[in-house]
DNA sequence: GATGAATGAGCCTTCATTCAT
DNA sequence: CATGAATGAAGGCTCATTCAT
């Protein structure tokens, strides 16, 4: 193959628009294998098929980098599910539900299920980026998910309950199995059995949650 | 010499005095602030009273000092755990209840707390010793939490559910909590409320596992 | 083509327009104010109006550029000089003011000033460019001004001297004014009084030098 | 030699006393010889005897290391010509060329004569050690000579001039001489006749600046 | 001819590790 | 035992240079 040209592997193809992007999502999964500080440019100039300088001409440093790739992948997701949230008609139960897994499909598998714990990782060295991941990531979530239980709460579906602390234990078992998946994903010949995982937990919770004389979750 | 002691290459060189356990404590807090990369031999040394050199003397590598840090504080709390499942006497849910406290006693509130996070954001950097965690520690704790479901299951207390998951659920908003308010600790100016926490969870995790005929959890 | 001209090889390959001029220009401001090694391309670029590709196509490299600087721009002064002192009719301590004042109007007051001082600084770093400077620049400069010593001594207007020891001291508050003027512009607010240090130095040298029955210098 | 040791080259020797002095002895070489920017900090190391680590423990970054060298190493000469001047008994007459010659002698036969070389070429680099490097060395040295020049007009030996003018023409050989002398040095195979250079001067200087009846300087 | 995205060698700086004292 | 001066490999970052457009 290409019998008629003589030239291969040109130095580089000019790709200025597309440059940060596939910057940014080697850095996420460069970042997420070895943490900030273990990490090499070089590591994540090579995984996005350029080399070191190149990242230097989209962002000003390492740390630029890292700060703009949580600043920019997140919080999107956060406004896809306040806006499922929004939209929805059904009851509350359903509503957790479709959230939880919708949470899943879009971060646990995606490479974005990085995320959550690099800035666990990290936010002792990044104070100030921890307090952006903090408010418009966390605190976002779990507002949204306390408006789902209050939700219920108000249409009898659930029983009274402190929602924020509700809504903070709807989604902490996501978090760490987002985390330690991960983590320990060479530990695991077995795999982690995400189906019965999700499963478990919303039929543990909504039980759990349900109030006393509402139909058992789940039928 | 050393003839009656079977013991060889303990894992640090011991000496009367505390100098070994002294550093460990000072690396547990520095490797937790920043993670394993980031943090310097001299903050270790700094924090202990000691001059970097002297970390030499009882260890051989910054690599095995981590190790050693994960190796020897965490597996004893696990040990801990398992007495008290062997001894205890009474209901499955009051043991339930009674291991999440402990928990939250001997890890979430002391310097152990540090732990988990840092096995978590430097797993893939050391895999043998993630081996080692997840065996020793994070499947042991499972283990020890599947146990008493089951105990729950076969008193009839609670329902019949998938144990090792519904294990992992148990301890999964204890390993988020530990790990998110550390991170977090500076941008919650209002604190983490453990108490309403650990109420809530054992609350509505007995609620959803109980088996129906069961009266109610916590009365 | 070329046929009617042997010129091969031109230092930099002219075009019509004025870019290599306006790129010599950028230059020689650019390396004035920072030195040769500490000046980027870019600022030269950008002084010129034009990117840093557009170097390349007229210098072969920064150093190139620097060697026609210094080449080009400075020769044409000092045959300026020397046509003076070969048509000029007067008395010898007339042509010396003349030189002096003439120097200054040339050099130490346009943009030339700064070469000079360039050259003083990174002659150690082009040892062959600092030969060509040396002897097209220094040393004519020096044997204009010693042939105008000559000139004196003969007509019997200044005593004996070694001239060329004296041309270098004629010259010598000249070339350090330029320097030092440059360096410490922004050290001296009052600015520097170059009618006062002229006047002065030409008071003094040619009252040093005139020979005893000589009328005194400067009526 | 050394038979009966099997120990050669240890790897350093502990040297913390002498170290901050070697380090700036062979820092003022380097930077004198290419300039700030051109030196490499490997170098300045190597002919320190040291390694590039060893200057970080004694300066914080290659700027910082310019920065004391310039500082710590020609305030001291300034202060011993005024202490001369201060102490010195005899005419205006003889201590202007007792001070040239002695400004020639500490600075211009030392490594210090490359310190006023570098700082002009490094002056708009460093705007703060630029002030600094004028106040204390540039306008003191000129006002130490211009107390000189006024002695000797208040005493009648000179005639009335303006003093700072006249003292920075006194001065201005020197300096540029220095300057020159290193830049050049490859350049002039025959040397630079300091002698000749440095009488010359005081002759010519003195004879301009003589009062009239003042007997004839240098008899 | 001009551009500017991309390259990659090179340098400053850091820090785990060593070892003379 | 303990120290801390010294080391040197490694990595972040810069910038002269190239070349596809």
């Amino acid at each position: 193959m290409r019998t008629l040209t003589k030239r291969v592997k040109p130095r580089w193809r000019r790709r200025k628009n597309a440059r940060p992007e596939e910057i940014l999502s080697a850095a996420l999964e460069a970042f997420a294998d070895r943490g900030f500080a273990a990490t090499k440019l070089e590591d994540v100039a090579r995984r996005a098929g350029v080399t070191k300088g190149t990242i230097y001409l989209y962002f000003d440093s390492k740390e630029a980098l890292f700060k703009a790739l949580i600043r920019e992948t997140i919080v999107p997701v956060i406004a896809q599910g306040e806006a499922l949230a929004r939209t929805f008609v059904g009851s509350a139960r359903d509503l957790f539900e479709r959230l939880v897994r919708e949470y899943w499909r879009l971060v646990g598998e995606t490479s974005l299920v990085n995320i959550p714990k690099l800035m666990m990782a990290e936010a002792r060295n990044f104070p100030e980026l921890a307090r952006f991941y903090y408010e418009e990531v966390v605190v976002r979530g779990h507002r949204l998910m306390a408006g789902v239980i209050e939700r219920g709460i108000k249409a009898g579906e659930f029983r009274p309950v402190n929602v924020m602390v509700a809504a903070k234990l709807a989604m902490s078992p996501l978090m760490h199995a987002v985390i330690a998946r991960k983590a320990f994903a060479a530990c695991m010949p077995e795999g982690f059995d995400v189906a019965s995982y999700l499963d478990t937990h919303i039929d543990l919770y909504l039980h759990g949650i349900s109030a006393p004389s509402s139909t058992s979750a789940r039928a």
